[in-house]
Order: structure tokens, then sequence, then C-alpha cells
DNA sequence: TCACATTTAATTGTTCGCAATTGAATGTGC
DNA sequence: GCACATTCAATTGCGAACAATTAAATGTGA
């Protein structure tokens, strides 16, 4: 038999849920992207990798995942690709032979133009003012490390 | 020679992307799921399935797509192992062959009840009220819908 | 009716994402 | 100096996520 729509399940409803606007929100700008990250070569977690590379260059694999929240089970078989795609290069550091130092090919620091472009489009698709984008992102940004602070504890 | 950071580098710093934001935000609230959803034997993925059933049940592969915004691609192994879980029932439909429907079994029906407590979990790692995640979740809908118009055009 | 397009799941192959483990290098306390 | 723990990247295995293709069922137009 049917149930009518109870008030205790609402908790449980899809559309009440903020965690499933935020992952299905990721997986549309991911759409969004890749038509525009197919021309460099790159896929999205690539072009994040490649972001953090173009602030700052030879960084250790660590580092790499501090900033964006993944572990070397992601990050080494992804720059992998990327050196087999000749935009990085990974070699053992000398003072810390534990570490891979990751550094932009001449390759990888001219893709860096290629890429401007992309914010712009991604801009436009949103279609939505900067200072709004700008304070939704402050928000996300201060739940998610609510969440991580819960996790590390 | 290090370059002192540049005004038109600004739109590629991974802290001025509001995808970045949304992008690990979901891996967050992924990692707080985990330990929660580990107890009632589903992934998040498998989770966001569940929820849809509980609202509606024996409905076609292609509507849970639809509201999840996932492909059969996705779907067809993921409930294929709910099924092996014995959580849901995969039959075709008898009235359109194409059609598989899915239908929660007693087992799927009852771990409705012990998902309960969840959101609240969720909620109290949020560190937030529900009038703000309220906001933030609507203004996050919002956004993802701009952004798969956009794509379906 | 019959050729044709459309719809629906399933399949294949590639890339993430993470838990758990491994192994080498480094740091430490005694 | 030496046992011990810690750090770091790599590896393995599993579960998404999606593009592209396949195959079967259904719908459509002449």
């Amino acid at each position: 038999m049917p149930r009518k729509p109870s008030a205790a399940d609402a908790p449980l409803r899809l559309d009440n849920q903020i965690c499933f606007a935020v992952y299905s929100a990721a997986h549309a700008f991911n759409r969004v992207y890749k038509p525009l990250l197919d021309r460099l070569g790159l896929t999205y977690p690539q072009y994040l990798v490649m972001l953090v590379l173009w602030e700052r260059d030879d960084v250790p694999v660590k580092d790499i995942g501090e900033k964006l929240f993944l572990d070397s089970g992601t990050l080494t078989p992804l720059l992998k690709r990327l050196e087999a795609a000749h935009l990085v290069k990974r070699t053992r550091s000398s003072e810390d032979e534990r570490q891979v130092l990751i550094a932009l090919t001449p390759q990888g620091h001219a893709l860096k133009d290629k890429a401007r472009s992309v914010p712009q489009s991604i801009l436009a698709a949103s279609d939505c003012s900067v200072s709004e984008l700008v304070a939704m992102k402050d928000e996300i940004v201060a739940l998610r490390d609510r969440l991580n602070a819960v996790i590390g504890e």
C-alpha cells in the first residue's frame, strides 16, 4: 500500500540533502569542464594538479596531495600519466630519497597560456556574477573545512 | 627565477576556483559519510540509490539515473552489487521488455530505519544551522541546474 | 507490413578515489 | 650505535563515473 509522505522521512528525502546538492554540482562542473579540458589533453583532476604546479613548481607529491586532499594512491598513477604526456618530470629528491619531486616540463609550462581561457568559460556557464560566485565559494570552503575538521579527530 | 604573483594569474589560482571548492567539499562529505554508511554496508552512491528507492519503489533504471544524474554505465554494476547484497531485486518489465525495474527487498525496506540516524550525524558534522544549510543547498542546486542547462544545448 | 529511428540496459575500456599494505629512507630515544 | 617508530611514495584491490558501443525492444512513417 502506498504511504503518504511522512514528515519523519523528510531528513531522508533526496532533495533535502545538501551533500547530494554538492555531489551533483561537482559532476555538473565536471561535465562542463570536459570539452574545455579535452582541448588541453587533461582530465579535471589532472587540471587541478597543473593548477597547483603553475603556482609553484618542483614540489613533492605530498604537498600536491595536501592542497588537493588526495593521497598517493590517486596521485601516483595520475602523475605517471602526466609524465607520459610530457607535462611533468618525476625525480627523487637527493636531500630526502623518500620524496618524489614533481617539476613542469617546458610543455607543462606552456600549457598554462592555453588554459587561461578556461576560467572565463566556466564563469559564463555558471551564469552568475563573480561576487555571487566568490561568496558561494567561501561558504562552501568553510563548510568543507568544518567537515574535514571532524574527520581529523 | 621566481615570479611574483601576477594579477593575470588570479583566475587560474586554485583557491579562486569555485569548482575546486565544490569538488573538495564533495570528497569531504564522502569521508564523513564513510564510517556512518559502513555500518549500513553501503557506499555513498549506493546510499543515494537507496534514498531514491525509499521514496518510490519499483522504478526503472532510467528514472534512478535521471534523479541522480547517472547513466547505466554507473548504475548497472552498482545495482548488481545492491542485488548481491539482497537489498534490491532487478526484474525486466513485462509491459516494456527494455526496462529493468528495481524493487526493494524486505531487507532493503528495513534498512531505511537504520539509516534514519545518518542525516542527523551529518548535520552535526556540518556544525551549521539547518536554515544556513538549506540556503546553501538551494544556491548550489540553482548553480548545478544552470550548469546542466549549458550542457544540454 | 516493413524499413527505419528511438529507447533502454548492458558492456568495454579508461580514469579517478580510497583503504590497506609494502618497502625504503629518515628520525628518535636509549 | 642500534632498535624502533615515522614518513613517503608505490602498489593492490574495489567501487564509482563516463564515453562509446552493442543489442534487444519498441515506436513511426510510408
